[in-house]
DNA sequence: GCGACAG
DNA sequence: ATCTTGTCGC
């Protein structure tokens, strides 16, 4: 089962920032109710190699909901087309992160995905493409900061300040959501198809023992080459 | 013109 | 993102 073509992938920089503008007024923020028994991670690395043709190699990784025992992980690699652009991130990795998903034998019911979410230039990070493209719930967990204005979390695990718009300083877009004590938090905003308070009840949920939720930490794991350990039967 | 800038 | 091991501190 394909999902249908939204928008061609091959644009410029220029083209690509308008399609953002466009879709960022397909967002909802709206959380329905759904039932979540399995949510997906997602990741991209770039893989050393003679500087020939460099690759995206997309992970994604599906665990159980609230358990968090790792069910299935794919791969995917694609030839990389567009830069690295602040703020143009999907264009660069979508791709492969897309590909990877038609490999995946069981869908998850909401995806944490490593990046921004509304939290964006134009609204419209990684994580709320994503959820557009594929029509599901999206978190963006970022490491850093890419767009938006904050006090300082507390030190405490779970402490968080509100992520706000530097155009309306009114609008909240996202958390600050510290996951270690005394770590650097995380960059917590909706991708698509959820609220702002419940994308950081999600991703809090989603974090046992390390600053990363188990998702996100998996995929990046998966993207770097390592195994899943065995699933539960 | 000068900074800032997910991965 | 990527080049890279051990090590200091909570």
């Amino acid at each position: 089962m394909t999902d249908p073509a939204l928008h061609p992938w091959d644009l410029d920089p220029a083209a690509a920032r308008r399609l953002q503008a466009e879709l960022r007024a397909r967002l909802s923020l709206a959380w329905d109710g759904r039932a979540v028994s399995t949510v997906g991670g997602i990741d991209a690395a770039v893989p050393l190699g003679p500087e020939g043709q460099q690759v995206a190699r997309a992970a994604i990784v599906v665990l159980s909901f609230p358990a968090l025992e790792p069910l299935e992980a794919v791969t995917a690699e694609v030839p990389l087309t567009f830069p690295y652009v602040p703020g143009l991130l999907s264009f660069r990795e979508a791709p492969a992160i897309l590909a990877a998903w038609q490999l995946l034998q069981r869908r998850p019911h909401l995806l944490l995905v490593d990046g921004q979410g509304i939290a964006h230039p134009r609204g419209l990070g990684l994580a709320s493409h994503l959820g557009l493209w594929l029509g599901l719930p999206t978190i963006g967990v970022a490491k850093s900061r890419l767009y938006g204005r904050h006090a300082p979390p507390g030190p405490a695990h779970g402490d968080r300040a509100d992520l706000l718009s530097q155009a309306s300083a009114a609008q909240v877009i996202g958390t600050v959501l510290r996951t270690r004590p005394r770590t650097n938090p995380l960059y917590v905003s909706p991708g698509h198809l959820i609220d702002v308070p419940r994308a950081a009840e999600f991703a809090l949920r989603c974090v046992t023992r390390y600053r990363l939720p188990e998702p996100t930490r998996w995929a990046h794991q998966v993207a770097g080459g390592a195994a899943l350990p065995p699933p539960p039967t």
